[in-house]
DNA sequence: GCTTGTAATATGGTATACCATAATCTTGCC
DNA sequence: GGCAAGATTATGGTATACCATATTACAAGC
């Protein structure tokens, strides 16, 4: 076995489906598509340049997400959130993010420690970035090394879905300028209270944190209703 | 038109590919497929009678239900679920459903009180009957029934999903004949505490239960590694 | 006889063309 | 101007063809 260090290089992870899903998932969470928006199935095999059957299988999948509602009879369409669905999704990341960063803080690590506090600092670059897709994946990635130091995959899993759900508002909560401030102020908490190991602080500091993006969240979305109603 | 009346009764919320998917889901969830078991198209395709499209289709929803895994290269299997999915997937059935448990408690209406005790009803005969499926059914309706009267339907459509995923697991668990007279009496005790209005009792009966019913899936994994390694 | 290389088969992945139906839009009639 | 019939569009559903790859089987060479 000489070549036993060859094996193969894992050739191609990237499936047409795969990338026509990370493709779509990406537009409508950044509001390419809005919601409420249909999705007719041929302008986008055109648009994307693959076949039905590939466009019609990410639609399935993302309709699983929770990304894509099928009327029936008319097709496909950006799924439509209310702010009843916005408040059940941030209390659910409530219990789950609370839960992973209590985790998190209870299995402290000097190595995650440093991951968590290099993904806040890639945190504060983002929010003067002017781009808001740099922000969201370095929110993401901080995120994602506080469940994963819980080893909590599958809550981490859904988090990200419903985080999916309500992208166009996290969108809008976190280019509200006067977000910012405090929004860093309360990551540097969580971070601060997790990498000292102390899982109740980082409990409340999440609380916190949840509580007043949700509060923000609502707010706007009770904006938007009342000027629907104009 | 003098046979109007005879019209196919509104088919439309009845789409092949709905079809498919519940017979599907439910057969992987039966054990009719077992985790593992690959998943060929056409065969499937002749089984059912319907074409690779709608297959496909189906196969890509149920993967992100988290019901079917696919491996490059070889195509979809059912799921299989280790011993700290298991774990990981209780602990957050826990959360949401003693948070569906308080809320239903507070929420309490006459009417709930009622369908929530006619839900138990069905319960205890589930017990006695020799079908799995109908134990399952009522079980589901049963938490259906909190769920709903906590308002809380995001929660729910998440818990089922997980459901999903620990079929097999709940199938032994409730088929286990020593667990069925404790989970009769755990789902008493919750049924007594949201109707009597008590938020607090609810949550502990709901954590009790869990704690109880994650214990005994946890064993049986325990159990199946072993003698896996044998 | 064992290994190795090659052919055959099975399967997934992709693309297209086609049909039926339902919804929508257009148009022409009253 | 309103309404009804037809045209258009979009969708669901199906069949099929083609390619790439993975597995298997088989045959040839050592």
């Amino acid at each position: 076995m000489s070549t036993a260090k060859l094996t193969k290089i894992d050739h191609p992870p990237a499936t047409l489906r795969d990338m026509v899903q990370d493709r779509m998932r990406d537009a409508i969470i950044e509001g390419v598509f809005l919601p409420g928006e249909r999705l007719v199935e041929r302008p986008l095999c055109d648009q994307l340049g693959v076949s039905r059957t590939v466009i019609r299988e990410t639609i399935r999948y993302l309709e699983a997400e929770g990304l894509v509602e099928i009327l029936p009879g008319r097709g496909p369409i950006v799924a439509i959130m209310n702010r009843e669905d916005a408040r059940q999704i941030y209390a659910i990341r409530r219990m789950l993010e609370t839960a992973a960063a209590e985790g998190c803080a209870r299995n402290i690590t000097p190595e995650r420690a440093h991951t968590l506090i290099d993904a806040l600092e890639r945190l504060k670059l983002g929010f003067s970035d002017k781009a808001p897709g740099a922000l969201f994946r370095a929110t993401a990635d901080f995120y994602s090394e506080i469940f994963d130091g819980a080893g909590q995959y599958i809550a981490w899993d859904i988090v990200q879905r419903l985080n999916g759900r309500i992208s166009r508002l996290r969108m809008i909560t976190l280019s509200t300028s006067n977000r910012e401030r405090p929004g860093i102020a309360h990551m540097e908490r969580i971070c601060e209270a997790i990498t000292s190991g102390n899982p109740d602080a980082a409990r409340r500091a999440v609380e916190h944190h949840l509580d007043d993006t949700s509060a923000i969240a609502d707010r706007l979305l009770a904006a938007e209703e009342k000027s629907e109603n104009d």
